[in-house]
DNA sequence: CGCAAAATTGAACCCAATCAATGTTCGTGG
DNA sequence: CCACGAACATTGATTGGGTTCAATTTTGCG
């Protein structure tokens, strides 16, 4: 692994106050790997053998039921993924794969398991990150279960640009159907709900999204701290 | 407290194997209160003080919008809840009130982070309660994505059912509007849903649900593994 | 340039929310 | 113990958000 990546990984929260020896003793036990795009990366149902960290490229978290499909989380690095299966060592929820070109490291579920009883650093981190985790979830069931499909799409769009330093302006970095499913809504409602944003001052052509009057889609979007974050 | 109750909390899988002097600081600094029907015991947006556990009665969880409410779970005895909020000293994101009088007790936050940081066998205890809890999580999002309101209905049923012995019959500790928000849907929608699955082996009067054809019922839910689990 | 996939637009349909009215249950006080 | 009122539940009618199906346009890529 290259020097630029182990420096990523080792800013992460989960491992940024980890010993050196631990660290090393993880990375040691780690492949990086690189995926062409739409390539599944593990598959529900089955059981974690590697914690994984998106370094590059982004990552697509989905679920099935009776041949639906739906989108639960889209990863952007650095990011790690299944962490509460790989903990419980049960089988994965959500199945994985990459929505662009990614680069992914694999750290073996053992090793982590075993510097986890090891170093209480570690143990207090994941347990950090997993509690946000589990914060980002309720948010998504939040957001889910009291909006409509136009309020989840607007608040959608004054996160993400809020997360790109409020330039007014998203660019999306896959497909408007993935980004559908994630709002839990069809390709053609996505586009009405796009249409009809107009109204209060989003233009979008192709993969760019303008805000052209944030104050009006702000009072479209109603946005929630507790939803919202 | 009484030996009852002290075993009770004992026995959780968060506490089970926490040293006796740990354990016996995180109870000392609790208390174990009553409360009668009806009352709110946190209210999203505020600071977490206390790590909540459901001793008796039950309690509803619930999250807000704009006027709008849902329920995100509905919790028997002996369950923690907020622990996410607790780990990471941030606001509640949920609210909860009691569906029945209860008893809850109640351990300081500021206890649960110091045993957290002391007893890694506590600190391995809130992990796997944690893992758990965003597996649930993630069940019940692809449940809401993925379903419609009937096959919701019907799986919550048979998960109920399971949860009881399979004795076929499921009685309801609450008001069936609770169970209408807890699965999405209005009450109006929950009774016309009930009535639909008379068509599949489900009758009901009053707080009684009861199973007539399983596996007429199983054909229409579908249930699966990996959201019903 | 040409094809395949993605996106958009329109129409019909369906599931679910809302509004309104009626029936039922249950706790309370006479 | 019964009568009553309030909250809950059910049923019907209507509206609306959302999906599906189908056709067309646009985009991206070889």
């Amino acid at each position: 692994m290259r020097q630029t990546e182990w420096k990523l990984v080792r800013a992460l929260p989960l491992f940024r106050n980890v010993k050196a020896a631990n660290f090393k003793k993880l990375m040691s036990a780690a492949f990086l790997q690189r995926f062409p795009y739409g390539v599944t990366l593990i598959r529900e149902g089955e059981l974690p053998d590697f914690l994984h960290i998106v370094v590059d490229g982004s990552v697509e978290m989905y679920g099935t039921d009776d041949g639906h499909e739906t989108t639960i989380d889209i990863l952007q690095p650095v990011t790690t993924f299944i962490l509460a299966a790989v903990i419980r060592d049960e089988v994965y929820l959500k199945s994985a794969r990459t929505l662009t070109p990614a680069q992914i490291l694999m750290i073996p579920a053992t090793a982590v398991r075993e510097v986890f009883g090891r170093d209480a650093t570690f143990a207090r981190a994941i347990v950090s990150e997993l509690a946000m985790r589990y914060r980002d979830l309720v948010r998504a069931l939040k957001d889910e279960k009291l909006r409509t499909g136009a309020q989840r799409l607007a608040n959608w769009i004054l996160r993400a640009d809020a997360s790109h330093g409020h330039r007014h302006s998203v660019e999306l970095e896959f497909d408007k159907r993935v980004l559908a499913s994630r709002l839990g809504m069809t390709p053609e409602n996505l586009s009405r709900n796009l249409a009809l944003l107009t109204n209060y001052g989003v233009k979008s052509s192709g993969r760019d999204i303008i805000i052209e009057d944030a104050s009006a889609l702000k009072r479209f979007a109603k946005p929630n701290a507790l939803i919202d974050g």
